[in-house]
DNA sequence: CGCAGCTACTTGAAGCATCAACAACTCGGG
DNA sequence: CCCGAGTTGTTGATGCTTCAAGTAGCTGCG
């Protein structure tokens, strides 16, 4: 604890700050989501991106880039999502190792239905608590922030290992 | 999706823009740390937390309400940390039902050795990535979201149910 | 005292996340 | 054509989180 300069008053109180938000909200909307709907965020997060598909379909890897999720977690999360009636899986056409997911009927509806309220909680528990200025700043954060992770695994390709 | 309003351009910008950082970031940041130290982000916080007191021990209930965990999430996880050395539990004296937990010599010498590499990157990443305004920006916004969470539970008591 | 109800913590089951190993396929060079 | 290398996805083990139920000790009231 000698060496690092340790965080000011000022900066522990936005790295705490932004934590204890991060803990405190996410839980909160993701609990209200699944209270009113029975999706999890993550049940969510998958469907938004498949009905934002013409098609209502993609294939895993596809899912798993725009998420940002390891591909075994994906796999994993469209079986349980499957054994609920939620996506179906089929093999692909075109590339035989692949596979499409596609949404069902079901998918569809449970999501139209979580949709409003949960865009209603954005609204009451983020967003109106925010100033127009806050609001920008917020994104001017964010966008700060992912410019220096992407920046990491930039020069030697993706994000495993750097081996030289 | 009818009738409830939408997010607009900018709010969105807002809320999707928080969302990725949260994921990616704290995902970096706790790779980062469980690499280095073996520790993960769950284990420093209470690591923390117990450092924190004059006397390294405290009350399970104590740990869970600062860090705004459940009950049952520490128990278990302070079990863990015990098979790994870092921390002891102790039946507590004055009350026959509760446990002190305390950080052994190897627990204070693991978040030691851990502490200045965390705060490098989270300087790094997050601090170095914005200006001043924006760490006050950033305090000023968490603060205000949270105040927004602590009136909900405010009226009738804790944060079950809500009966009435 | 006796008992109801509270608080503090534990337990077990089930779902979810991560890691490492693996199987199946495609692609490009010889 | 064949082989090596990369891509796509699956699997199983392990650890973590949550939920519901349970144990044990405290507290207060008749």
């Amino acid at each position: 604890m000698e060496g690092a300069r340790w965080l000011s008053e000022h900066e522990g109180r936005a790295w705490r700050g932004f934590q204890e938000m991060q803990m405190r909200l996410t839980a909160e909307i993701g609990h209200r989501l699944s209270a009113r709907s029975g999706l999890s965020s993550q049940d969510y997060a998958v469907l938004v991106m498949l009905t934002d598909q013409p098609d209502g379909r993609a294939r895993l890897y596809q899912i798993a880039d725009a998420l940002g999720w390891e591909k075994s977690r994906l796999s994993h999360h469209i079986n349980r999502m499957e054994k609920r009636g939620l996506v179906s899986k089929q093999r692909c056409s075109e590339d035989g190792r692949g596979a499409d997911v596609v949404v069902t009927p079901g998918g569809r509806e449970a999501i139209e239905e979580a949709a409003p309220g949960h865009v209603a909680d954005v609204r009451e528990l983020f967003v109106e608590r925010l100033t127009e200025d806050q609001l920008e700043s917020m994104a001017a954060i964010a966008e700060a922030v992912l410019a220096g992770l992407d920046e990491l695994g930039e020069s030697s390709a993706g994000d495993p290992d750097q081996l030289a």
